[in-house]
DNA sequence: CAAATATAGTTAGCCGCCTTATTATCTCAA
DNA sequence: TTGAGATAATAAGGCGGCTAACTATATTTG
């Protein structure tokens, strides 16, 4: 499973070179940047291993989620990547495995001819019934380990993480 | 830029939905997970961003990173699998387009014929060098908005999360 | 020494993400 | 009313993950 930030020892030895080379070396600003790499790494998979178990991926099960719970929707692939914060073109791309594999169907939208309404199979019903305790039940056993405190303290720090940097990724992304 | 996490709105009526249906349904675990895998996406994304600035990835970085600064350790396909924790498959591919781009080169591990050594070229030398300083710089500037107090704090709630999953992430590896 | 096994690297092919076209349909305004 | 521009969906092609299978070389062992 990928991770690209070396361990303890490489890390190391690099980071004292680097401090060597760059006038001003923060390294406290480099070792958070680590861990949350490493953590965010960790954490996504998690989850991709957990889903694996029924032939999904995290965009795989936002999508059946959102056809199963949400069916007043009249989603449309163009609402799919709004709703899940990726393209298009992605969206095309699992719902074409989505539907290759049976989960779920594309029909001609009755009102406009550009439009494509999805909706799940039976199949897809089926199998996101099936999973939804499970899942939802190791969600809970995932952090079970924590208590409300714990829980709150981490929201806090990521909340805290996201205040700090929020600007700072406005920017980027215009660039 | 990816996320697959729905908005508030959104979400929070597929919660509401979810918790009729689920009994026990662990409101706040669900919350934390979500928050973590967005907050998760958004750092990925801030570095993927950062790094697209001189055509690189984090993989890519990882390379020219390890061989620009431990060159003393005679880097091999394997070794960078081992150091930045993807398979071999993936070195290759790196690899490839790495050298492709004309900033490393393979060549004949002189002791053992199955080997390859890996260098920096000269052009790679020079886009390390000349991106080191930036690199670092955006680093810092990225975080400067949390004080010292603040960094800790979020790396002990990041460690308290590492060692409340831990068990939890060897148990699904291994299934 | 020869055969079995282990190791290094690549290839092939899948997935999900992206960007940049392309095509089809719809809407609006001259 | 028709022609320009907006919108919906897909296609094509790149990237970086992965697994599984393959080749070539070393090593170990009977």
């Amino acid at each position: 499973m990928e991770n690209l930030i070396p361990d303890e020892t490489i890390r190391h030895t690099l980071l004292s070179r680097l401090s060597e080379q760059v006038p001003d070396f923060d390294f406290a600003a480099v070792q958070l940047s680590a861990q949350l790499l490493m953590s965010s790494q960790q954490t996504v998979n998690l989850f991709e291993n957990h889903f694996a178990q029924w032939g999904l991926s995290q965009g795989r099960f936002a999508i059946l989620m959102l056809l199963y719970n949400l069916p007043e929707n009249d989603w449309t692939p163009v609402k799919l990547a709004e709703a899940t914060h990726v393209t298009k073109a992605t969206v095309t791309g699992l719902v074409n495995n989505l539907s290759r594999d049976g989960y779920i169907t594309r029909r001609q939208h009755p009102d406009d001819g550009r439009k494509i309404s999805l909706r799940l199979s039976e199949s897809g019903e089926q199998l996101v019934r099936g999973m939804i305790p499970q899942h939802f039940e190791r969600i809970s056993q995932i952090y079970s380990n924590l208590d409300g405190q714990q829980i709150k303290q981490i929201c806090d720090a990521l909340a805290l993480l996201q205040r700090a940097i929020m600007p700072g990724a406005a920017r980027e992304i215009r660039q």
